[in-house]
RNA sequence: GGGUCCAUAGCUCAGCUGGAUAGAGCAACAGCCUUCUAAGCUGUGGGUCGCAGGUUCGAAUCCUGCUGGACUCGCCA
């Protein structure tokens, strides 16, 4: 039991105070000095019709005599302000860490029940930009992070396969596609031709008023496509191929594996199913030639289920597919991690289904993020200006290179080249990572190179060099490091306490950043624990140590770091490292 | 014009359902490598929490208005 239900409970049975009540109210003090934790009694005032000092001051005397893991309690204005003992909190703490059976930040909250988290999908056949980074890495977090809490998590990749696109694609492939680039950089030459496409049939347009030769065959190659015709359905299943292929260089690179990659072509076929119901509900409504569901009472304007032409559209599409999860999954929840422009699109499509009288949509989530962006501009794909996710990390790792290199001379340590490459790897890629959870995820990102590249402060290589510090430390000890062997008592100064204090937080950090589906609650914390640690480290001597017994407890603490380091940082989707 | 969100140190950001002297990182400046990895540590400076009201014991936090910005408002996704 942590110290807060302590506290509580421990007052609630000196008081005629409620546990939970109080609880909730204990804090953190804003100064370290003022002790542990508090108890405002601010609110406690109103029931009680006292004055909140005369309360606290009542308590504190109250409470005598003080359990043993209460050092202090103090009233201070209106606070009482608790003091834990020192050596109580770093035991319990440092023990619990070195207990291979637990696990840090994990949880049963989630009781095995279905999380579909969507993410990542990219268009096919169009690059994997730095805006795709965002989706992919913060989905990939949460992912993990919900799997942490108990919960049985599907990943899903909604890929962009189908559209009239795909028409003007398969045509522009007949036309002009060179087989070779294809096969060596398929979504540059995929593009190639697209451009193309577009460049032609803009040049067509001067001899046919409206549509241009081009369009009227690629409008037939996407219906060709639609029915299934093998010649359309072959390109179009290479190009997914293709594509598929390409984008899993940076899914492997980052360790992400998909469960499902139904894209929008596998829920089209479904979508009659959600007219269907639709109509049977009464909800669809003509309207301008479309067919929509009205919205007025959820104060958001008609969703479009089927385009004037009758074709479909993406909110259709999603409607169909939110309809087949829950047939298939029966989700607890449903998260789509999809930026912050779509938020609309969503809170139409769940109210839809709400509107339905289907209860799935309660049990939609969209998890919104901001938008990458430039200095002078916004990040888009029409411009030549992209970025590819890869070509970034490819930037970050070979920086990362140089510096390992550049380290391991100075030190005059030698490092194989493959040793070398693997941890470059590692780093470089946590660097990007971090960059994109680092903050909330609802702020837009501005892409500076110099800022990107840079590895000091509050940065992912700053967590892993601190971890492989730690355990560098650890592998020349070779001392057994068990909980009954450790003098807890003989650790108590401040900087080992600050630590104490920060793993303390990494649990809740965990289940916090799960409700919020804000992975940054994690990397602020395991970055706090990092700081303290260096404090640690550069304060005391922990090898060089020559009393045993602080010798081995201080090696405890730096087992316990790495423990909690690793576990933050793989919730993160960044690998530590051993060495760097 | 309607809707949603945002505005905190020079820059990038935290600040939980109102609570004690508003915190980090970067940048700047001054220090620390003959002991465990200097991608580190220590110290200093830097704030009218966009502006104006309101709510109360108390507001960066809640409410209203204003200013500035982002996104969005029917057949793209």
């Amino acid at each position: 039991m942590d110290f807060v239900s302590q506290i509580a409970l421990f007052i609630a049975e000196k008081t005629d105070l409620a546990r939970e009540e109080v609880q909730n109210y204990i804090e953190v003090p804003a100064q370290q000095e003022m002790g542990d934790f508090a108890l405002p009694c601010f609110r406690l005032a109103k029931t009680m019709r006292r004055a909140p000092q005369q309360i606290a001051a009542d308590l504190s005397e109250q409470l005598r005599p003080l359990p043993d893991f209460i050092e202090r309690v103090e009233a201070v204005g209106g606070f009482l302000n608790f003091s834990i003992n020192r050596a109580v909190r770093i035991k319990n703490t440092l023990s619990m860490i070195l207990d291979e059976s637990h696990q840090p930040g994990s949880s049963d909250v989630g009781g095995k029940k279905t999380v579909i988290v969507e993410y990542s999908s990219p268009n096919i056949a169009k690059p994997f930009h730095i805006g795709h980074g965002f989706t992919t890495i913060l989905g990939e977090s949460l992912a993990r992070i919900y799997a942490r809490q108990g919960y049985d998590v599907v990943r899903f990749n909604h890929l962009g396969d189908y559209g009239t696109q795909f028409g003007k694609l398969i045509v522009a492939i007949d036309l002009w596609v060179d087989e070779e680039r294809l096969k060596n950089e398929p979504i540059t030459e995929l593009l190639r031709v697209y451009v193309k496409f577009h460049e032609e049939a803009k040049r067509e347009e001067t001899d046919h008023d409206g549509v241009s030769q081009l369009e009227i065959r690629a409008r037939e190659a996407f219906r060709n496509l639609e029915n299934g015709e093998p010649h359309e359905l072959r390109l179009w299943q290479t190009i997914r191929d293709l594509s598929l292929e390409e984008f899993s260089r940076v899914y492997d690179r980052l360790g992400i594996h998909f469960d499902n990659l139904n894209g929008e072509s596998f829920y089209s076929s479904r979508i009659p199913d959600v007219v269907a119901l639709l109509n049977e509900r009464h909800l669809l409504e003509q309207s301008e030639g479309a067919q929509v569901v009205r919205l007025d009472e959820y104060d958001l304007p008609p969703c479009i289920i089927l385009k004037s032409d009758g074709t479909t559209i993406y909110a259709s599409r999603d409607l169909a597919a939110v309809l087949y999860r829950d047939e298939e999954y029966r989700f607890e929840k449903n998260i789509y991690v999809v930026g912050i422009p779509q938020t609309m699109h969503f809170k139409q499509v769940f109210s839809v289904l709400d509107k339905a009288g289907c209860d799935c949509a309660k049990r939609c989530v969209h998890v919104p993020f901001g938008t990458v962006k430039f200095p002078d501009r916004k990040l888009s794909t029409r411009e030549g200006d992209v970025i590819k996710l890869e070509d970034l990390l490819n930037e970050a790792v070979a920086k990362t290179r140089e510096i390992i290199a550049k380290n391991a001379s100075q030190r005059g340590e030698d490092m194989s080249n493959e040793e070398i490459d693997e941890i470059a790897e590692k780093v470089g890629l946590g660097a990007v990572v971090y960059l994109f959870l680092r903050n909330g995820r609802e702020r837009d990102i501005v892409f500076r190179w110099e800022e990107v590249l840079d590895f000091e402060g509050d940065t992912a290589p700053y967590l892993q060099y601190t971890y492989a510090r730690a355990r560098s430390i650890l592998r020349r000890a070779k001392d057994e490091i068990q909980d009954d062997m450790i003098a807890y008592q003989r650790i108590d100064s401040d900087s080992v306490y600050q630590v104490v204090v920060a793993l303390d937080g990494f649990a809740d950090s965990v289940a916090d950043a799960c409700e919020a589906n804000e992975p940054y609650i994690i990397a602020r914390q395991i970055h706090l624990i990092a700081r303290q640690f260096n404090k640690f480290y550069n304060n005391e001597h922990i090898l060089n140590e020559q009393d045993e017994e602080l010798r081995r407890g201080r090696l405890a603490v730096c087992q316990c770091v790495c423990r909690i380091l690793k576990v933050g940082l793989e919730l993160l989707g960044i690998e530590a490292v051993e060495k760097m």
